[in-house]
DNA sequence: AAATTACGTCAATAGTACTGACATAATCTC
DNA sequence: GAGATTATGTCAGTACTATTGACGTAATTT
């Protein structure tokens, strides 16, 4: 099992570089970067026995109080089933609750409670931490460069979710979609 | 189930801001922009049967091929047991070979096949090119900046493990540890 | 000779995701 | 009002990635 079987090719020893004009140095940093900046909150979920999926759905739930159900699963481009443990578990511990939507009495608005608010910012303090460090750190205070870098990454045809101005959900988040 | 339930805390209308000084926007960004990058391999992968575990371990093989298996759990900081089925079939696929370590028989270099590199250029050419277009769409050709600022985002200690030259795998990789 | 190291493997479990199907209530359309 | 559609919830089954703990084997070190 040790060395090559019947049919398997040679081993190549040279590293893959830039060849192609590929940037293999930011692809793998970004794998890092984000790593890392996951597995601060990853600390504080495990003392909850929650996981990453509860955090995004708390997450979101705090930036757009009222969101409904339909809406969070396209913001986070994942299936109903898959949010529904999630959602019923953050549901009974009493982290978020959900209303009747007033207009259409179908939709459930999911909103925070001051629990599940305190949870989110908990979670986003240590993110928030290593952000402004890495700003400091990257040299110049370039925030924006760094802002714009990260929204050309994102598809373009999602954009429109993304709330560039840190808190401008008026209007768009429980709007008419 | 719809309404509060008994002891249901009080909802939230109030989205949260950036109170705190907390950068939700860069933290919401963040999150989509891995998010669409990681998109673009894992669509390819699928034809293979693979999952982002088998590019990660095709990635870092490629990157610096003769790594030991004990070398790549370090990178990846996942455990045996869970690089193990990955490589296997990496293996039985044929893109990935072990040879046996010349100093230390019990180790086994990894590396990447013919066949091995070829997807795991495959599998980096979008990211690359998404990468090359977000550097452009965000104005300046600031390369540097954002490598910086990604840099930044890893734990210091395990800064070591990176290759920011994308082409200085000498004496680092299978050096002594 | 004994301890340690590198690797492989087995068993059991968890978290997150998926597809497909079905049920209910509310709203919209004709 | 009847029927279609929409929003949500739920059930069953599956897949991928990860975990911990235990054990075995071969090679190296002490």
């Amino acid at each position: 099992m040790t060395d090559k079987s019947p049919a398997a090719g040679k081993p190549i020893r040279t590293a893959i570089t830039s060849e192609d004009g590929i940037d293999f140095a930011l692809i793998e940093l970004f794998f890092f970067a984000y790593r890392d900046f996951t597995s601060d909150p990853d600390q504080i979920l495990a003392d909850y026995g929650f996981g990453r999926a509860h955090h995004r759905v708390l997450h979101f739930v705090n930036r757009r109080p009222g969101l409904t159900v339909a809406e969070l699963l396209d913001v986070l481009k994942i299936t109903k089933q898959s949010l529904a443990r999630v959602l019923k578990q953050l549901i009974d511990t009493d982290h978020v609750v959900q209303l009747q939507g007033p207009r259409d009495r179908r939709q459930r608005e999911l909103y925070p409670t001051a629990k599940g608010r305190a949870l989110a910012l908990a979670l986003a303090r240590p993110q928030s931490r290593r952000i402004r460090a890495a700003l400091e750190d990257s040299g110049a205070t370039e925030r924006t460069l760094v802002e714009r870098f990260l929204e050309a990454m994102v598809n373009p045809e999602l954009r429109a979710q993304i709330d560039v101005g840190s808190a401008k959900m008026s209007g768009k988040s429980h709007g008419e979609h």
